[in-house]
DNA sequence: CTTTAATGCGTAGACCATACGCAGAACTAG
DNA sequence: CTAGTTCTGCGTATGGTCTACGCATTAAAG
């Protein structure tokens, strides 16, 4: 009995099976001249180049000089795609933590590995992921930021929740952040115009009476600058830490 | 010169207006028989009923027993008719906080009330918001929120902040949620039975010498079975309040 | 009554994903 | 060398999507 590694079981989606490389190709037939990863990669091109929103079947097709239909002998469907573009989208995680890092700073450069990513692919964010992380890349990723938390006194069920909970910050804000950049380029504003304008908007929409913890903040002028998104993303970041280190320091103790 | 409300300034969009209820009716032309938030309710309860993926034009036409197209003379685009249904989707918010609570339990009361709104309707999670909240009910879940750090020394901004940082978890809980359901279901197998199946599939793909850290947490059968998902979101939440709850310390002292 | 403007909606166009079946290529068995 | 097998690429066709445009109808104003 293998401890680990064991052929059997319950068939693994195609899709999960071709990231992990494990399709061999049979011996007959004409030689493929479209491969899966080709795909993907013409996929991304795309989504790099023009958003997801062009990532159309036939848009990829073209990319690589093939007939639409061609690709579906090699995905299976458009959402199989999607789910092997975020594995190559995310890349290689950027490697463990300094062993002589502590688990705070190897976290927070996890953190900010992962937002540089998003923010270099913001597609990333509006592909639906349809369940826990199962290709190599993502747990590449997952494998480093438990090592930041080698050290702790932590069970290591807490550390997966503390990853979990680190990376749905670093994706929500990278979301908002996106949101706010392609709303500016919509409205045709500049970027940085963007929080005094809505600020401007709530002034003029809402009832002093009605929201007035509301019209306080606008009063304070909270809107009117837009303090860099990067500060924005160190508070919460820290917050966070701050409430992972009361744990820790808890489960030392 | 009025301080707030002003009528003049650059024109907000015409589906705000609509969900402001700004909209006067010109006297001429027939009655009209379909409303906006006619229309937004239909919308809403096809989605209730069969997911967003079911709401398109032509189908809540049909349930409203009006043609496609007659739609468009009141929403203007699809994306438009989506935002009007974040709006009446997360409903109003479930009020301010008892005066005599400290921070800590209104803001817990108010992330649970949101969570709740989500599980109600998924549907939420998947529609891409286009900016920052201007919609009267989300207006009101923003005050209500900021009315339970009413007591604490946090400037304005913090507060906002920290807002953000606790609604971001609460989606993204619900969004990480929501896909391990959808997940089984298209599986096959029971939601109870889908972390024991991921680990299952894990151990099979991974290799110990690459991904110690991660068969650690395999070996400590983390995955073995499924704590409720209340215990998984308090978890994440109380980590975050506890990070909140330093920084007012620190604000204090 | 005429003018004006807004409503409902039918038609049509431009996309999209994808089920199905066929032609040909490359290998194996005889 | 030939026949059989199997996989590749892809053309066609179907049913779905959003929505631009124009037309008939309705209701009020002058």
């Amino acid at each position: 009995m293998a401890e680990t590694k064991d052929d059997s079981g319950p068939a693994l989606p195609p899709a999960i099976e071709s990231a992990w490389g494990l399709r061999e190709r049979a011996p007959k037939g004409p030689r493929p001249g479209l491969t899966v990863s080709g795909i993907v990669d013409a996929a991304v091109r795309v989504a790099d180049a023009d958003g997801l929103a062009a990532v159309s079947m036939s848009r990829v097709a073209k990319e690589l000089g093939a007939a639409t239909m061609a690709l579906y002998r090699h995905v299976g469907s458009k959402d199989d795609l999607l789910t092997l573009m975020v594995d190559v989208g995310y890349g290689p995680s950027p490697g463990p933590a300094a062993p002589d890092d502590d688990w705070r700073t190897g976290l927070t450069r996890w953190a900010w590995a992962e937002r540089d990513v998003l923010r270099q692919r913001p597609w990333l964010l509006h592909i639906p992921i349809s369940g826990p992380p199962i290709t190599p890349q993502q747990l590449g990723w997952m494998e480093d930021g438990l090592g930041c938390l080698d050290g702790t006194p932590l069970p290591e069920g807490e550390k997966m929740s503390i990853l979990l909970l680190v990376t749905g910050y670093v994706r929500n804000d990278a979301m908002l952040a996106n949101q706010i950049a392609e709303g500016s380029r919509a409205a045709g504003v500049e970027p940085g115009d963007m929080m005094p304008a809505y600020g401007a908007m709530l002034a003029r929409l809402i009832d002093p009476a009605r929201f007035p913890a509301l019209t306080r903040v606008l009063d304070a002028g909270v809107l009117d600058q837009d303090d860099g998104p990067d500060d924005e993303f160190t508070f919460g970041l820290d917050r966070i830490l701050d409430g992972i280190e009361a744990l820790i320091a808890h489960r030392t103790a």
